[in-house]
DNA sequence: GCATGTGAATGGATTCACAGCT
DNA sequence: AGCTGTGAATCCATTCACATGC
């Protein structure tokens, strides 16, 4: 219960919404960047300017974690980073688990970004016998799919990440949650229930490309002005 | 100009706005799988239980391609299906590149979804000269990105995929964008600006993870009721 | 003087609840 | 009787504008 006597607690992480999460997500990258070429400090009209944001929206974003800003100067870059990553709980390294070996699978073992401090990709599973016991380029293993639930505890496994195609999404959404997942990115055009407890994120190329295409169809005639 | 006399003009294909163009995609998805079951009539309500939607908000997306229900009896699969095809633009079928054949821009060259009608990969470029003139599994050709302008033009290429790195991202945004291009899909972790005829939309893995590392750290806790 | 932090105002999107049609 | 279509109500997010503090 005791609370910090002096604490500012503006930072109660709860009340924090998905949209201004995924906000965070981007200051992160874009002080990371900063930082690397030496800045110290920055305001939030600097970075609205550069990283094509509205300052108004990073200010109450960053008021979350706390108080701060310095009135009259900005922020410290290095101090407000140390904040977003405690935030967004990136200083423990989470264990991801991809089902699905096949190209999508595959190409997201590989995929850089997925590689950074904070997350590890243990495994991939699949239900190919060609696969099973192979690797990725970047070495991630193949393992059955079977040991999926063995593998999840074993290997202390947080986040779960769907690239089976949409027939067995399903399946497989239920099994992981089932295993004790509470983190899923689901990449199969499928329709997934939400779930209490559970945070699941789907990344629907499809929807996507639909989307341009309907942008692409209405714009010529009537989204003139 | 002349309006067909009767013809219902609800279908203001203007008004809708992004999210739920985004529906109404995964609506047509619902509805191609339960015309290949082979249901002829379906109620908001129906959809809304089976795939985990508000029936009301059905209602009110689909009231924007006009008055497509029946009162007491619900909506007509068929014509509901062709009404969201239209209304998505995908009778046509709109040429695609993909810019960066790594990992990520050759799995997406092979991705199902994204050879369904309505949509075809065209070329992946590359400026790594080992890639040039190798095809993907499923056929799609790399191709020098010094000829990125002249394949855009000669293969009338409607929608371009970022696939390179994020340093190079920027660059490849601005020259698909002085080619002509108006729809981009961006996998690169890098913030590009809005312009004005244009659609971008984003797709970042880095986002979507954090984004769960968030969640993971928060609910233990506070994320009690 | 200058930039933050934040109440107030605005603008959207979602949900409710029911009138109106079949 | 049942389901759509939709105004009204609610909820959430963004933007404005300024008091506050460096």
């Amino acid at each position: 219960m005791s609370e910090r006597p002096g604490a500012r607690r503006s930072g109660s992480t709860e009340s924090i919404s998905e949209l201004t999460t995924e906000r965070l997500s981007v200051y992160l990258r874009c002080l990371t960047w900063l930082e690397s070429q030496g800045v110290r400090t920055v305001s939030s009209h600097q970075l609205a300017r550069r990283y094509h944001l509205n300052s108004a929206q990073i200010r109450k974003d960053l008021a979350n974690l706390g108080e701060l800003g310095i009135r009259g100067v900005g922020y410290q870059v290095e101090v407000l980073k140390k904040h977003l990553v405690e935030t967004l709980g990136l200083e423990q390294t989470r264990n991801i688990i991809i089902i699905g070996a096949g190209n999508l699978g595959t190409a997201l073992a590989d995929y850089r970004g997925f590689h950074q401090p904070g997350f590890s990709i243990v495994a991939m599973l699949d239900k190919d016998p060609e696969r099973i016991g192979s690797r990725s380029r970047s070495g991630v293993p193949v393992i059955s799919i079977e040991r999926l639930e063995e593998v999840i505890q074993s290997q202390n496994v947080e986040i779960a990440i769907i690239a089976v195609p949409a027939e067995s999404a399903l399946e497989i959404y239920e099994r992981v949650l089932d295993a004790g997942i509470r983190g899923v990115l689901n990449f199969a055009p499928a329709q997934l229930g939400r779930r209490e407890g559970v945070k699941l994120r789907n990344v629907d190329l499809r929807i996507n490309l639909e989307a341009l295409s309907f942008f692409l169809k209405n714009e010529g005639l009537g989204a003139r002005d």
